[in-house]
DNA sequence: TATATATTATACCGATTGGTATACAAACTG
DNA sequence: CAGTTTGTATACCAATCGGTATAATATATA
């Protein structure tokens, strides 16, 4: 289980540095201190490397959203402040994984890192549109525009977590604490005035 | 200049469907119907071609976006929205150039094709903050806030704009019917009701 | 102790990678 | 016409790519 688990974070950084196509399995291996048939013994080949990569990285980060979604059906606001927090804390303390996420999400879409995780996003973007169905009589007439609110949602979560991102670059132990709650409170009321109209 | 164009357009086709680094040069100068000293004889190296392809592209964003900014000072609403009109125009008529642009800038930051675009989106980024500074009395007290704001701005546009093109995909020629100056206006104003609150 | 199973290393594979040396043809220039 | 620049093709390069056949370990079970 170590092996395996050393695998995985090693091919999670270079992927993070240099983007799945670009780094090579021998690569890997060297700075895992290990030899290739042990990577292959474990994953069976670089896009299976890949894939354990992604279930791994989704299980946790579900394991933060979707707990965040289902805290309180009454107040719309509190729950959009419960994701983004969760949200936010994913992509601080998981920040190389929640990078590499992000870059494949707007990469191309008919090359092997995309379709591997076309199927997480796309349960993501599932989830985040059934929760703005769930509340939508709070939320007044949205006219079967759940899916622009909802992908509108998403880029406004990613554009936050990517902006901190970049200006807190190389900093790796103290950034928790530059995320505050009111300041996230204060950017999902920014996020649904212009939703509510 | 025939076959340098004809290069180009191979190029930017492949990088658009399947990124930089899984695209071969083999693969490149076979579907352009040429063989490879020709590309070379043009561009020098594979990276030679992906920043010739960047500025190219840049040229024909900026040539849009520039007198964008420039058509009205008084109306800070009137300059946003130009330059989301020719933002969208521009994603939506050079729209394999737009998406490639978007995939890189999520990308890894080590490898090439970042590098090969820093300098431009970093230029984009400066424009924009400008715009806000100059525009700051309008928009009451922005506290150095602007670099926040334009990070936000762009993240609006090319939310909107990823959105867009993930709705309408595959549909090449009918598209700018679909994006009413009115529909822009409105997210404008949405985007501003956050910032002015 | 004997056997089975999980891990690991050595050494190798054919295919493809980005890139080039050489030569030849076309076209412009003196 | 002679010479030079521009443009293109054939054939090739060492290096690296993802992946594997084989065999030796370590460990656990019987």
């Amino acid at each position: 289980m170590d092996n395996r688990k050393n695998i995985l974070d090693v091919a999670l950084c270079l992927f993070h540095q240099k983007g799945y196509d670009a780094v090579s399995v021998q690569e890997i291996v060297e700075k895992a201190g290990i030899t290739k048939p042990t990577l292959y013994y474990y994953f069976g080949s670089k896009y299976g490397l890949l894939e354990a990569l992604l279930e791994d990285g989704f299980k946790r980060l579900n394991s933060r959203i979707y707990p965040a979604m289902e805290c309180c059906d009454s107040d719309v606001r509190e729950v959009l402040f419960q994701v983004t927090r969760a949200f936010m804390h994913f992509a601080v303390e998981d920040n190389k994984f929640f990078s590499f996420m992000l870059s494949l999400m707007y990469s191309a879409k008919e090359n092997e890192p995309y379709q591997a995780v076309r199927p997480h996003l796309h349960s993501l973007y599932r989830s985040i549109i059934e929760l703005f169905e769930r509340n939508s009589q709070q939320l007044g007439n949205m006219n079967g525009r759940q899916e622009q609110f909802a992908m509108g949602f998403l880029g406004f979560l990613n554009q936050y977590a990517f902006t901190f991102m970049v200006k807190h670059d190389g900093q790796e132990d103290t950034l928790a604490e530059h995320v505050t709650d009111d300041e996230m409170r204060g950017l999902v009321q920014q996020f649904m005035y212009g939703i509510v109209n």
